[in-house]
DNA sequence: CGGTTCACG
DNA sequence: GACGTACGTGAACCGT
């Protein structure tokens, strides 16, 4: 697995190759003064490789660039010295604790099969703008990442710089912001402010904000000095002449050299993985156990899988017999958490006595350390089912357990007590397949879980949804890359009536069944992680959907305050009403029928009463009775279908809302608890469900209601914080559409301008009209506009919106190139990326029927706008528990609607948490468009909206 | 269990 | 020139 071609990310054939050049001697400094004094057991100092090293693994998880380099400076004296022998003279020499690290860390890099390149005579700087202009010349675009201001001046042209501590990408604007001057003048700036820490001795008098206007006026270094007699004040002009050669002469040391006969070609920056057992070695030398758990799968594959040949999962998992150990004692529980600890990475699972995260109760817990290596522990078995009823195996017995009482098992608390550490251990990572569940499970017997990793979460990362048969259930996984079928929960536990919950299954079922579970998790991990380095979505996986597994975790378990009152008053509100719509429908249809069945209504509608329907429903061709069908015939002046409309919409509340919701308040909490969904979207986004509360009725006044039962707790608020236009702002960006991009920075009515341009109508007092055709197709340019959807959206003849949309497209052109690019994208590759990374899959992109085709091409350029959007939300989600943590609040977050979010904070705090949650949110990704939160705050989710 | 409808973004 | 849909979800209900 060290051949170039399988562990380089495959080259992008629409993107050009990439080459991250990394300023090590800048990190080495930031890195010991930021840190507190370490040591490894021999007694060396280790603060600084420490920093350097993690600092090393952010930067392999995060980027995906082709060719990677470390550089560093080597030795004090330069060339500069012969021009200038007090050069960086007054730099004191290195702490001492930090000299003997310097070795070290260039064994991290290499630790990291990372090139590592530093030469006698010159900077690190010299060399990186030397390789910079030999990527450059290759048509290999640059990042170097430094805080150093002296390589602002390589900015531009293919060259980024990005700031490693802030993660901010300096560009041409953050230059000029700096030194008031472009990264083409920023030597000149240089050459006359002078550098002091440096001893670059510039022009006395002279600082950044002087020289750059100089330079601005006089255009450059030479030219000011040869005019330097035309300068106003007196004493300026004497030194500008006084201090010519100074001038130059500093120009000359702040100059950097980009010719450097270097000592290591650039081809050799390929990207390799890192070689597990060196970088393992590494780590363990060092003390640095907790980084080992984070690379282990992630940079490196696990034990037993780097060497020889690639990987074959299905010869490991046939090899590997299962033995499965029940864990009855703590001595054999000590055992297994010893095995655990030594492998730095185990799987585990829990089963229960019911499905619901919040209310089931742990029954046993299975672990896994190696491949068919697993144990089950038996918490809450209670006596075996009378197997007399059930034929569970075939056997029709529960084995040597007798059916009259529980079995033997270890007390919950010596198995808390037992495993508390192990889970907790920053060195040994845990892994589980939808471990949201189970870390609910755990937490209830007072266990918390970290670090995690997770296969569910991993598998759609990796494949999305609908690749391939089944979904990213265990099973489906098991089969899909095992071949392998797991034992079904319906062999253990029955299925309908006859189903028993998990405590009464015997425990040699329970634990076949069980510890399978933990090993085919282990197995999975094994297989999946090493795949987020090579389909480059390391850092989709870890900066966005793993975070947020913990975290999703705590908001299911905060839930929301529902006030069953609100809801029963509304229930009984809204049941007069039907009833009252019931009787009037039937007096109007001439007899009774059933207003909820679509069949029988369209038998009244179109048959009885004669009336026209424009429309038949997509699968089976019947009569369509939607809504929009029913508002036609109200709008023709029929009572019936108006009537019809009502009912359905408090049907649809009464029965959805507010008599459900009821049902679904946890009698412990008093409160409602979602399960969010991190694995069901195509695009990226969350889902809601059990109950979905992502959908609480919003559009009208009757519904909007039920969001009044949505509470703080007393002496709380609620604080509601949403983005404004994300998605159209999005557009605006990845299609850089330069009219929409001018419209958000001046803050302007997107959709009234976007009316103005294509209509040609002053923004002042624009017909409302022509407003909503405008907001109309900003969306169709959302979903991948057809001229079919907008006829049918504003209710005109096609050729009209054909019209519409041919003006929209003369007026931002930049979109139709954006959306043949998504399309060819989408073709060429069966996915497309959002700007994080995250790949959409596209299946469909190439179908023969035109119709489905169709369907893929819209599904594909909506999914990088609606999927970026989900991303942005999340990395803003990741970011606002610390955030208000250190502010000093303690709000909550609660739930997550796409493009908002619910935190409830005590009185005191609300207005400050609606300022930190609108300052995460807005800062949560650097657009070219500004991103805007609106916020609210009060006792309701209806009043904080 | 597929189809229809409708709640949200 | 026919094809005939706006993108993404989850839940309730009907009817087979």
């Amino acid at each position: 697995m060290t051949a170039p071609d399988t562990t380089a990310p495959a080259s992008d054939a629409t993107s050009p190759d990439r080459l991250t050049l990394v300023d090590g001697s800048g990190y080495i400094f930031r890195a010991y003064h930021s840190l507190p004094p370490m040591t490894r057991p021999d007694g060396t100092p280790v603060n600084a490789v420490y920093g350097v090293t993690t600092m090393l693994m952010k930067l392999l998880a995060d980027m995906d660039a082709e060719h990677v380099a470390v550089i560093f400076d080597k030795g004090r004296r330069t060339f500069r010295n012969d021009l200038h022998p007090d050069y960086k003279g007054h730099r004191p020499d290195a702490p001492e604790d930090l000299v003997p690290q310097f070795p070290v860390i260039r064994e991290a890099v290499r630790a990291f099969n990372v090139a590592c390149v530093e030469m006698e005579g010159f900077e690190a700087d010299d060399l990186i703008a030397t390789y910079a202009r030999q990527a450059r010349e290759k048509g290999i675009a640059v990042t170097v990442v430094s805080s150093d201001k002296d390589l602002m001046q390589l900015v531009g042209d293919g060259v980024a710089l990005l700031d490693p501590m802030k993660n901010r990408p300096i560009g041409p604007d953050e230059v000029r912001e700096k030194f008031g001057v472009g990264p083409d003048k920023v030597v000149d700036v240089q050459a006359l402010a002078g550098d002091a820490s440096d001893n670059v001795p510039g022009v006395p008098g002279i600082g950044v904000k002087t020289a750059a206007q100089l330079i601005t006026e006089y255009g450059d270094l030479d030219t000011l000095l040869a005019r330097a007699g035309e300068i106003k004040q007196p004493k300026r002009r004497q030194n500008l002449t006084d201090f010519a050669d100074q001038a130059r002469l500093s120009r000359d040391l702040v100059t950097l050299r980009d010719d450097v006969d270097v000592p290591a070609p650039l081809d050799g920056f390929g990207r390799k993985a890192p070689e597990g057992d060196a970088l393992r070695a590494f780590l363990m030398d060092n003390g640095f156990k907790s980084l080992l758990a984070k690379v282990e799968g992630t940079l490196i594959p696990t034990p037993g899988e780097d060497q020889g040949a690639a990987p074959d999962p299905l010869a490991e998992a046939r090899a590997a017999e299962a033995a499965y150990t029940l864990v009855q004692d703590a001595e054999t529980l000590r055992a297994w958490v010893a095995e655990a600890q030594a492998a730095g990475v185990m799987a585990i699972d829990t089963e229960t006595d019911a499905l619901s995260a919040m209310r089931a109760g742990l029954v046993g817990i299975s672990l896994a350390v190696a491949p068919g290596r697993a144990c089950y522990i038996p918490l809450g078995h209670r006596a075996a089912a009378d197997s007399g009823q059930l034929d569970l195996d075939g056997g029709g017995g529960g084995g040597t357990i007798d059916p009259g009482e529980a079995p033997r098992q270890l007390p919950l608390d010596t198995c808390v007590a037992g495993l508390r550490d192990l889970l907790r251990d920053p060195g040994v990572l845990k892994v589980g397949h939808n471990i949201k569940y189970d870390l609910h499970i755990l937490a209830r017997v007072g266990l918390e879980v970290t670090p995690v990793d997770d296969t569910m979460v991993l598998s759609y990362v990796l494949d999305g949804t609908g690749q391939g048969p089944g979904g990213h259930g265990l099973d489906d996984l098991a089969r899909r890359h095992f071949e392998h079928t797991m034992i079904p929960f319906k062999a253990v536990c029955g299925s309908g009536k006859a189903q028993i919950t998990f405590d009464r299954v015997p425990l040699d079922q329970a634990l076949t069944y069980a510890a399978e579970d933990a090993d085919y998790t282990l197995r999975l991990h094994r297989l999946l992680k090493p795949r987020l380095l090579d389909e480059r979505m390391v850092a989709v996986y870890e900066t966005l959907d793993r975070p947020l597994v913990p975290l999703l975790t705590t908001m299911e378990q905060a839930g929301v305050k529902v006030d069953p009152l609100v809801l029963r008053a509304l229930s009984r509100t809204f049941a007069q009403r039907i009833a009252d719509l019931e009787a009037e429908v039937h007096r109007l249809a001439g007899h009774p029928f059933n207003i909820g069945s679509p069949k029988q209504l369209a038998t009244v509608l179109f048959d009885e009463m004669g009336l026209e329907s424009g429309r038949k429903s997509a699968k089976t061709g019947a009569k369509s009775t939607g809504a929009d069908v029913l508002e036609d015939l109200a709008a023709q002046g029929h009572d019936l279908p108006a009537r019809v409309l009502d009912w359905r919409q408090f049907a649809k509340l009464k029965s959805t809302y507010t008599d459900a919701l009821v049902e679904d308040i946890n009698p412990d909490t008093g409160r409602v608890h979602t399960t969010f969904g991190l694995t069901g979207t195509s695009t990226g986004r969350l889902s809601s469900n059990d109950p979905n509360l992502q959908n609480i009725p919003i559009r009208t006044e009757e519904g909007r209601r039920i969001r009044g039962a949505f509470v703080a707790e007393p002496g709380h608020r609620l604080i509601s914080a949403d983005y404004s236009q994300i998605e159209l702002r999005l557009v605006a960006h990845v299609a850089d559409i330069k009219a929409l991009k001018d419209a958000f920075h001046h803050g302007a009515d997107i959709h009234a301008i976007t009316a103005s341009r294509m209509f040609g109508a002053p923004v002042e007092g624009m017909d409302p009209m022509l407003r909503r055709r405008a907001k109309a197709i900003n969306f169709g340019i959302i979903y991948g506009i057809s001229a079919f959807g907008l006829a049918r959206q504003l209710s005109i003849p096609r050729g009209e919106a054909q019209a519409f949309i041919d003006a929209y497209f003369k007026e931002f052109p930049e979109i139709l190139t954006y959306m043949e690019a998504t399309k060819a994208e989408a073709r060429q590759h069966g996915f497309v990326r959002t700007l994080f990374g995250r790949k959409c899959w596209t299946p469909g992109i190439t179908d023969k029927n035109p119709n489905m085709k169709g369907l893929a091409e819209r599904a594909a350029i909506n999914a990088p706008i609606q999927g970026g959007a989900a991303d942005i939300i999340k990395r803003a989600m990741i970011r606002l528990p610390s955030a208000l943590t250190e502010a000093g609040l303690s709000a909550r977050l609660l739930l997550q609607v796409h493009d908002e979010l619910i935190l409830e904070a005590p009185e005191a705090e609300a207005e400050r948490t609606a300022e930190v949650a609108r300052h995460v949110m807005a800062g949560a990704a650097a657009l070219s468009v500004p991103l805007v939160v609106d916020t609210g705050v009060a006792p309701t989710w209806a009043d904080a909206h």
